[in-house]
DNA sequence: TAGACCCAATCC
DNA sequence: GATTGGGTCTAC
């Protein structure tokens, strides 16, 4: 008899502990097996952590240990092989106690839906096969013509679809006579497009200097600093090549391959079928495919979004995360991991090493370049020697910028475009939110149009003439009136997108404009198409949010504007400098890529802004400088760690008191260099019935911590009626 | 006194 | 995370 010890599918920390069960059966059950188990009353998904042989009956057995056993059955056994290797699931561990999350939820996260350790996976996509046919013996002595013309078919072309062979009643006569045989074989749902192969390019003398040092530096990590147009993708490519002659392989993370469908295109064109790809877009049954294909080791680079973190490839030589500094890189539920840090306790594990590629570096990750902590390189140029285009920052306060014409664009921008536009070239426009209003208010009573289910703002949506929660995705029908008093009028506050396509489209009614957010991207098949229309010449304008900052290569592109860069300084994040500083960046960046010269515009009411004046020069060294001396003056990151604990209760006092006790035990414990911020309502106070309450922790030694706060978070857990979600290192606070 | 509602305990 | 069973409240 066997002692099964297992955990259930809840990834809540109560549960986060095995329960053990007893097993009679013969069939094979291991650790990391998935086994149906029956849990108090319901049927659940098990996940097994370990198997002990006992001689003991199960009356001694629950004499000892003062519980009941139940039983798995060999029916409830669900896997012939374990789901994760030795190291993955010692990752695994090193992430659910890193983040502070419960184990089996961390293993949710790894692996795709069919696979994963709990009960809906069960109706998830399995295993696809084929039928295929294959030769056995040619010989055609005895056979009829027809017979004949299919062996000659089958022995010509090597193995083929069984329905592709023809006649079926012909097909089994072949294998009754032993001269054909059929197989089953595994069928791929997702089959990349074979590309054109492409061979390497000669690299530029800085591109070489960059490869050569992170191919010998000593470091696990290694931070390069490349501008927008300096070619890292080459780079990247050459490292690759360099680690699979090795015999090793390559994991390459990107931010979103919908955003940045170039990247799998070089990859494949370089390397054509040894790419695998994962990201958000394809279907279960396709990622499943893709993520078998890896465990197969049938390729040998994986290209993919934050989750490939996890892809199950062997004997990895190189881990690259290409725009290091992108949020999307952080999963922004439980387990709240992020890409870069989990690729470098990967990395580790693997003994390779680690890229990290920006033009932008996190204040993070250049911090710890600079103390030597990463290795360095950096191609301060572009490849085509042109320099960044000429940026003015246009200051909206000034009213002589702005015309009865238009209340959004300015003069200045207003001529740009115009003479743009004549010359037949593009302009991209940025601004950094959807939709047409950004909030409606009543100006006789004061009711403000709010989401009823998150209290965010209601964003109106010209297209479909919605109110949009941009937080929770609630939607309702634009009302045209006041519902408190009736009243008619109603204020229109801020603009999106929407917006500013309108105001392009009555300035310039003969331009061709495109618009680009995530409304449009819920179709992905818009993002690409709408991109390669711009590409192409189809749109003369093209407005946006930040989707379009990113990789994209525009030759055409000789102006781009960030039409209001203050939307990102007032948000309520130690990072909103920081994301405005790399929004201008990017912006700048996508201008006069090619031959013709560009320029760049930044609209602003704060002129003065440090992001805004060193994002428009490209003065990243001169930013980082004193973004550092603010963060350390504020302490946040890189000086001190930060931890998010959002206790939610269904009693708002519960919540309230729990946070209050927490702040109140945890600094009571007098840890060096640190410190609590709240407890704060959050903005989104209640969601789904539950009252939310933060308390930000901030500190100098996580180890000095780790220990008290675990302690802590079990202690008032075990109170009940009270859940602590933790998020360590938030990018937002 | 049945039914509604709430809460804490339990899960092997 | 979901269910349960016991306690208290409530309406007739």
């Amino acid at each position: 008899m066997k002692i099964i010890d297992v955990l259930t599918e809840y990834g809540t920390r109560s549960l986060d502990r095995t329960f053990s069960y007893v097993y009679f059966g013969q069939k094979r059950i291991e650790p990391r097996f998935r086994v149906k188990i029956s849990f108090n009353t319901q049927l659940l998904m098990g996940f097994v952590l370990s198997v002990r042989e006992t001689q003991r009956s199960v009356k001694e057995l629950e004499e000892e240990y003062g519980y009941s056993f139940k039983e798995i059955k060999e029916e409830d056994i669900i896997d012939e092989e374990p789901l994760v290797d030795d190291n993955m699931m010692e990752l695994a561990k090193e992430v659910a106690d890193y983040y502070f999350a419960p184990f089996i939820g961390v293993m949710q996260a790894m692996l795709p839906i069919s696979l994963s350790p709990k009960l809906s996976s069960l109706k998830g996509p399995k295993i696809a096969y084929e039928q295929w046919v294959r030769l056995k013996e040619n010989d055609e002595k005895g056979l009829t013509d027809k017979q004949i013309e299919m062996l000659r078919l089958i022995a010509g072309y090597g193995p083929i679809l069984k329905k592709e062979c023809g006649s079926v009643s012909i097909l089994k006569k072949l294998i009754e006579a032993g001269r054909v045989e059929v197989f089953r074989k595994e069928k791929a749902r997702f089959v990349i497009k074979p590309e054109e192969r492409e061979e390497p390019h000669e690299m530029s003398e800085e591109q070489q200097k960059a490869y050569d040092t992170i191919l010998n530096s000593e470091k696990d990590v290694i931070l390069l600093e490349g501008v927008t147009g300096s070619g890292k993708t080459e780079v990247y490519l050459r490292l690759s090549e360099n680690i699979l002659s090795k015999g090793k392989s390559v994991l390459m993370l990107v931010p979103e391959i919908n955003l940045t469908p170039v990247m799998v295109e070089y990859f494949s064109r370089r390397f054509g079928q040894k790419v695998a790809i994962l990201h958000s877009e394809l279907t279960p049954a396709e990622r499943y495919d893709e993520y078998r294909r890896i465990a197969k080791g049938d390729a040998s680079i994986v290209v993919g979004a934050r989750s490939a973190i996890f892809a199950p490839l062997k004997n990895i030589g190189l881990i690259i995360l290409d725009e290091e500094h992108v949020e999307s890189y952080k999963q922004d539920n439980s387990p709240y991991y992020h890409a870069r840090e989990v690729a470098i306790m990967r990395g580790k594990r693997e003994g390779c090493k680690v890229l990290l590629g920006s033009a932008t570096p996190t204040l993070e990750s250049k911090a710890r370049a600079d103390k030597g902590v990463y290795g360095y390189a950096s191609m301060p140029h572009r490849v085509n020697q042109k320099s960044l285009p000429p940026t003015s920052i246009i200051d909206l306060s000034d009213r002589q910028n702005l015309t009865k014409e238009s209340e959004k664009l300015s003069l200045p921008l207003i001529t740009e475009i115009r003479s743009r536009l004549e010359k037949k070239e593009q302009v991209l426009l940025l601004i950094n939110r959807r939709g047409y209003w950004t909030g409606i208010e009543c100006p006789k009573c004061g009711h403000i149009f709010t989401c009823p289910s998150c209290g965010g703002n209601l964003t109106f949506h010209q297209e479909d003439r919605m109110l949009k929660c941009h937080h929770c995705g609630f939607v309702e029908q634009y009302p045209n009136s006041c519902p408190d008093c009736g009243n008619h009028q109603l204020r229109r506050i801020g603009y999106g997108t929407e917006r500013v396509v309108k105001e392009i489209e009555d300035l310039f009614p003969e331009a061709r404009v495109a618009r680009m957010d995530s409304d449009i991207g819920k179709v992905s098949k818009n993002v690409e198409k709408i991109l390669r229309e711009f590409h192409d010449g189809k749109y003369d304008v093209l407005v946006g949010t930040q989707m379009i900052a990113k990789g994209h290569d525009f030759p055409d592109v000789t102006l781009s504007a960030v039409v209001l860069a203050d939307i990102g300084l007032s948000l309520p994040t130690y990072r909103a400098a920081e994301r405005t500083f790399q929004l201008i960046a990017q912006a700048v960046g996508r201008s006069g890529r090619s031959k013709k010269d560009g320029a760049a515009m930044i609209q602003t009411y704060n002129k003065g802004h440090y992001a805004i004046v060193y994002g428009a020069k490209q003065d990243y060294k001169s930013f980082y400088l004193k973004e550092m001396q603010q963060r350390r003056m504020t302490g946040y990151p890189p000086y001190f760690y930060l931890i998010l604990l959002e206790f939610s209760s269904s009693k708002e006092e519960k919540a309230v008191q729990a946070s209050l006790d927490f702040k109140r035990e945890i600094e009571s414990l007098d840890i060096e260099s640190f410190s609590t911020l709240g407890p704060i309502t959050p903005f989104f106070s209640m969601n789904n019935g539950k009252h939310k309450r933060n308390l930000l922790l901030k500190f100098k030694k996580r180890e000095e911590v780790e220990k008290p706060l675990r302690e802590l978070i079990e202690k008032f857990t075990k109170l009940g009626g009270i859940d602590i979600s933790v998020n360590v290192d938030p990018l937002d606070y």
